[in-house]
DNA sequence: AACTATTTATAAGA
DNA sequence: TTCTTATAAATAGTT
């Protein structure tokens, strides 16, 4: 690498480590980006300092959260998108029933959307609506 | 690198491009895992080649979802709580409306959970209900 | 998959 | 820090 072979270890002298730091991460992205143009690769290449600064290189062509949705696709994680998949349904049924009780009340409350129904069906909601209507009247006397 | 220069543009052969890749990216590997040691760096590398074949190399002390984590504290970015939020609250909101629709339907079909309904109250419900009544036996003799 | 001529990366020094 | 340079490491083309 430089004059002298170096052992990869970690670098004590906080100053040759952030020197070595630095010009490693040049050398690294340099590599990144050559791999992405020359064999038209994605790559995603983030690195945390150990004092926590942050650097990252992404081919392009693409996004950071491209990436990691082809990697969670991949590996077939459940990091997020299952869980995404699972309130989507979740979502789904609730749009459903909020439907199914909207169309009840337009049916049974106020009598609208009944085309389709037969003889026996009115006659049964007839009925139900008498019941009600008697528990009400019970309840104002009470 | 090697015998003769090279330029740094996509290898159109696609043996040699394979070829190229493989080799680079134990290059880029080794030198992400020497960052690693070296500089006690946490570094996320995740390749897509161009076949889709997927390739990664995470620092050992650390995942790839915490680095994802840390990138998007990092960033302030919202690439997926934002989405995630307004799920939630989407699905908060159709969860409310539920039980609206359905406490409608209780009082206003069943005759039930009228506990603190005032004179005024059931008398006006009362005058629906007939409506509706009269509405469903109307349709009964069309 | 191994070899090797070169280029490239880089550790240490200035 | 930035530049220089000796040397190690990477790698393109070859076998």
């Amino acid at each position: 690498m430089g004059r002298g072979r170096i052992e990869i270890k970690k670098i004590e002298n906080n100053t040759n480590r952030q020197v070595t730091y630095s010009k490693r991460r040049n050398g690294i992205f340099k590599k990144a980006h050559e791999l992405t143009v020359l064999c038209d690769a994605n790559v995603s290449l983030i690195i945390f300092s150990n004092t926590g600064k942050f650097h990252e290189y992404i081919s392009p062509s693409t996004t950071t959260k491209k990436i990691y949705d082809m990697y969670q696709t991949t590996l077939g994680l459940d990091l997020w998108s299952s869980h995404y998949e699972r309130m989507t349904e979740t979502m789904k049924k609730l749009k459903d029933s909020n439907n199914t009780l909207r169309k009840e009340i337009r049916q049974r409350i106020f009598g609208e959307d009944l085309d389709g129904w037969n003889m026996n069906d009115l006659t049964i909601l007839e009925q139900q609506m008498q019941d009600s209507l008697t528990l009400v009247r019970e309840r104002k006397v009470l």
